[in-house]
DNA sequence: TTGAAAGCGCTAACAT
DNA sequence: ATGTTAGCGCTTTCAA
């Protein structure tokens, strides 16, 4: 696997070179033109002479010159680039966003800067503030917290539109695209009570977080819907973290066995991974011993074991939505030919996640079947 | 959860003023000094008179103005932007990237641009495009292939300097940042071997990619040391995906008994999503009927499932020292203050993945006992 | 310690 | 169809 360099045509390093930029006017200089006939060149190529245009064309192949957007962004005062900046990019959830927003905003000639503010409010300050610096032309945003606020108040005050995602906050103007997580929480609540649970336990986040207080809300309401006695020492706050779900199981672990839960309801993807490890090490067999469901999809894990349910959203579907709205209020052309200066009002999109139950009658045969077999030849 | 806007000081949108940047002008004025003071007060405070400072410090807070970095960076020649692009940014392999590249350049005041080449040089292509046009200021690549290498040479061309990561390609002279495909290839299929097995099939990625050329190469390096029969109805060949992983699986099967693999290989966390996936649906018990091990780890679906053997890479590893070295080619001072104009060549660095045996005596035990109890009482 | 002038690379608005 | 002028918002000289 030793690659000699074969290549005649290895471009040398010049790092000592003065990195001068190709400008506008040295293909101007090359092509014998004016700077302006290059520029038209570039934006409305239509309104320049065949003949000049490839001549043009030419000299900024043979100069490799790439024009400087910066430049025209100064000048025009619109940058084409969006931010997205989220809480956690570690979580599926915000990547399949990314890729959502990311879509949309490719397909529309725009760039998108992203961020992840590790639900800090200082560190999501200081992106905002460099984002800002940039001009972006709008921003997709999953706050950190109510502290967001201030940040998104200069947003207001600047005029850059921008869109809350997955979480809102009271009393912004802005465009919202969240998922019912009440609804949600109800679904995956009523799903436990309905195979006859009663001691339902909650691991949650941060009740600091939007989310997190729909989802406890979601999951209280169903209780009294139910006329289930809501038990303080079954909900367990947290933050949306793998670590911080083990130590909720563990401590719902050690209640007196009248109090124990029979079932655990983990009100995120990561605070569900951190349940089951707990529950494995300690050896409790879910679902015999406690039954687990979760908010959130864990795709991978859930081809691998279809004894989780869980409550999917379309997180691409967040993403995508969200970078429409933002491109809407940025071109207005493109919200279907509306009136001219119509400032639509902010809108608030409830997306409907899905209850995924994947534990079948064949899967659970399978699973036997797989452990019976599985002392004699283990072989991974 | 009806929220009535209590709040006194909610700002207008004032979508119809046009939105005139508040500028060094403005808030000099608003201090009675001249713009180039208000400059000092942002970049060299310490040479301005307190006095003045304080005052100009009050007419930036009062005005709300944030510099304008675009004209900063068109005047410097310098944007203190980095970007990141990928080849697919739905894979954690490459999330986890992300996050210790942002880190890295957050901690060094850069801001990154993250961008996702799905897997298509002409994608790819069209961002590098964009980004060169943003003047960025340093690249860190996963390239989608050996067509990447125009764009590359490009960048040389210019100067800018990059860091291939996860994929090297033959004689681009850049720093690299890759793992040890063929050892890790290698550690993989002898971990397989000493345990008996002799069929062992390898699912692969598209052999144009680097790693998949490699993971191939140590699969095939380790078959002939140990004097078994490379079986070529035993490796197949496809693109780093889920769906590619599953037809690979149910091509597998579908091979006559004696030739049928007692071992799979999945080259990628997603091929061995999608191998699990079909191997389950078609009844055959893991690892009874047919183990599987992968390179890349899947770490959450590893946390509910210790059945799987895994190579896993240090992929925030990966970006850190990718934008280390990007850093200390942007600014030299970073690099243990090393010569003035000591041009550094060329840096490659090979990581190396670790082998995770997950699978115990007790975990075993664990599922037995789980499965056993399974059929009695379902409670997910 | 502070200010005036010039210009980064590009393009809108006028010429021609 | 092409060119000229001016200036986007900032900072680098050079002066005061």
């Amino acid at each position: 696997m030793l690659n000699l360099n074969l290549d005649c045509d290895t471009h040398n390093i010049r790092m000592d070179e003065t990195p001068t930029d190709v400008t506008i006017q040295d293909v101007a200089a090359r092509a014998s033109v004016s700077a302006m006939t290059v520029s038209r060149v570039l934006n409305q190529p239509a309104r320049v002479a065949p003949a000049t245009r490839q001549r043009v064309e030419q000299a900024i192949r043979e100069l490799g010159f790439v024009p400087n957007a910066l430049a025209r962004q100064l000048l025009r005062g619109r940058t084409h680039t969006l931010a997205l900046l989220v809480s956690d990019i570690g979580n599926p959830f915000f990547t399949q966003i990314a890729r959502g927003v990311e879509d949309v905003a490719q397909r529309n000639g725009y760039t998108v800067i992203f961020g992840n503010s590790d639900e800090s409010v200082e560190k999501e300050r200081q992106y905002l503030h460099a984002l800002l610096g940039r001009r972006i032309d709008g921003l997709l945003i999953a706050p950190a917290g109510n502290g967001s606020r201030p940040m998104l108040d200069l947003l207001v005050q600047r005029g850059t539109p921008f869109v809350l995602l997955d979480r809102a906050i009271d009393g912004v103007p802005a465009d919202v695209v969240i998922g019912d997580n009440i609804g949600g929480s109800r679904k995956l609540t009523e799903h436990l009570i309905g195979l006859g649970h009663r001691r339902i336990a909650l691991v949650n986040g941060d009740p600091e977080v939007p989310t997190a207080r729909d989802r406890r809300r979601g999951y209280l309401d169903t209780l009294r819907d139910h006329g289930i006695e809501m038990r303080p020492e079954l909900i367990i706050d947290g933050v949306y973290r793998r670590d911080s779900g083990t130590r909720a199981a563990r401590q719902l672990l050690a209640l007196p066995d009248a109090q124990r839960p029979t079932a655990i309801f983990a009100a995120n993807n990561f605070l569900a991974v951190g349940v089951i490890e707990a529950l494995r090490a300690a050896q409790v067999i879910i679902p015999r011993d406690i039954a687990v469901v979760c908010f959130d999809d864990i795709e991978i894990a859930a081809a691998l074991d279809p004894f989780l349910t869980v409550m999917a959203q379309p997180a691409r579907t967040f993403g995508t939505i969200g970078a429409q709205f933002l491109l809407e209020r940025l071109e207005p052309s493109l919200s279907g030919a509306a009136g001219p200066r119509a400032a639509v009002a902010p809108r608030r999109v409830v997306l409907p996640p899905e209850l995924i139950v994947r534990v079948s009658c064949g899967a659970q045969l399978d699973m036997a079947r797989r452990s019976v077999e599985l002392l004699e030849q283990p072989g991974n």
